[in-house]
DNA sequence: ACTTAAATAATAGTATTACTATTGTTTTTT
DNA sequence: AAAAAACAATAGTAATACTATTATTTAAGT
């Protein structure tokens, strides 16, 4: 049986909310695989809760080592750099999101409401999923929110897009564009649509948070949701 | 005459295509105003060169000291570090912004066609504007597009954001906001459409080089453009 | 022209970061 | 019980983002 790198893989359980699933990494994303020990899964757990707190450039592997009562060089054997386990973790963020669309529209035919679907898990905040394994998806939504930006704002972009270090959320563009395109054939510009929609929202959610006068953000009203659905479907929307 | 800090003087010489501009920049941003000598001349036009040729995080104090046959410390008495160079940068480019957006309205009655302007304005790319002063404005838009969210993507965006550092922008979103509400007065969200258009654009110019896929971008088809002046005007529309 | 002050340049130094390399000590596997 | 793999500890490096001090040049005032 084979995967290609950053394939998910994904058992759905009958009648279950808690559904088994493994998403499975490019290997080029690290030198050891963290969900193969024990050391490995306290990296991704408390990494992930200490770049939320402090913040990603205040966050170094000897401050992780630390808090994981490890060593420095021994979260090296895992992870090339911090930049690569920064970039670890927004892939396994979009290949969690990959398959929670793929399983939430599953059985729906209507073009509209996939779309609406797809809308709504790219722009709703994250809530407490049980989560599985050793990753916090609400932690880790809030870091994809505040620091993702600082993933491919490199110099070294280019080469690391064509090692395919942004393949899971160019795919997850691709796919809702898809279905851009199945709700109206005739949109010149999906791809644009939706990278707008999931960057803007990402941005919302930071400016309601540190620069409100840019948004019009108000707490439980779900404006960001309601805004971006808004805007899809009549840009979608044939005048 | 007062001028409260960050207000922008201007004179609008009649008749003529090349204005002279005097932009003010809010003094906390500079220790020293590099608007007052040669040096700090230097410091802003070869700054802007080596920002937008190596990127924000390459670019050091020392390097532009060899580049301006100065030296590291000299700069540090204009700049109390790089990022406030950065702030400094992106304030002039908002300041420039809300000028020409002032000029570029003045006469006109319509509140579509001014906020067609304006759209125009935040989306399209800086074209060579006879650079007056140390100021290469095309670069300048490269560097906004390319590194300005490190300037607010930081730990300490909320004391900054206190302190006045993204007046600028902010006052350009608000502006522009006002000119969506003359527009349709009951559109529930003008700050998050124009904030989503402004870093939407910036994002598309960057995904455009270096994510493509991202993007329906196609070169002399003014796409980014088109697309946001669409989804404004969508937006805006009473269905 | 002379003095004083201001601006700039040169040098040195610091704490921290983002690593690499080496060696020793546990665990785990066989 | 031996071998291998994993991990921890330590040390070291080049670069960064500064600060501080001193020396030199330039400009301004009388």
């Amino acid at each position: 049986m084979f995967f290609d790198s950053n394939t998910i893989i994904f058992v759905i359980v009958n009648h279950m909310n808690t559904i088994p699933v493994h998403i499975n990494i490019n290997p080029e994303l690290y030198k050891k695989n963290p969900e193969s020990s024990d050391l490995g899964k306290r990296i991704i757990t408390k990494s992930i809760e200490m770049i939320h707190e402090i913040g990603f450039e205040d966050f170094t592997f000897k401050k992780l080592g630390v808090e994981i009562t490890s060593n420095e060089s021994s979260i090296y054997r895992y992870f090339e750099s911090k930049h690569m386990l920064l970039v670890y973790l927004i892939n396994w963020y979009w290949s969690w999101l990959e398959y929670r669309l793929a399983y939430k529209i599953q059985n729906i035919k209507s073009p509209k409401e996939k779309l609406e679907i797809a809308v709504d898990l790219l722009v709703q905040e994250v809530i407490n999923d049980n989560d599985f394994s050793s990753i916090n998806e609400v932690l880790l939504h809030k870091i994809i929110v505040d620091e993702s930006s600082k993933a491919y704002h490199t110099k070294s972009v280019d080469t690391e897009n064509e090692k395919g270090f942004f393949k899971c959320y160019k795919r997850v563009v691709g796919r809702v564009s898809e279905l851009v395109l199945e709700y109206n054939p005739d949109f010149e510009f999906p791809h644009m649509l939706i990278s707008t929609v999931i960057e803007g929202a990402h941005q919302q959610r930071y400016f309601s948070q540190h620069l409100p006068s840019l948004t019009d953000f108000e707490k439980g009203k779900n404006n960001i949701v309601r805004f971006y659905t808004n805007l899809v479907f009549k840009a979608l929307n044939i005048s």
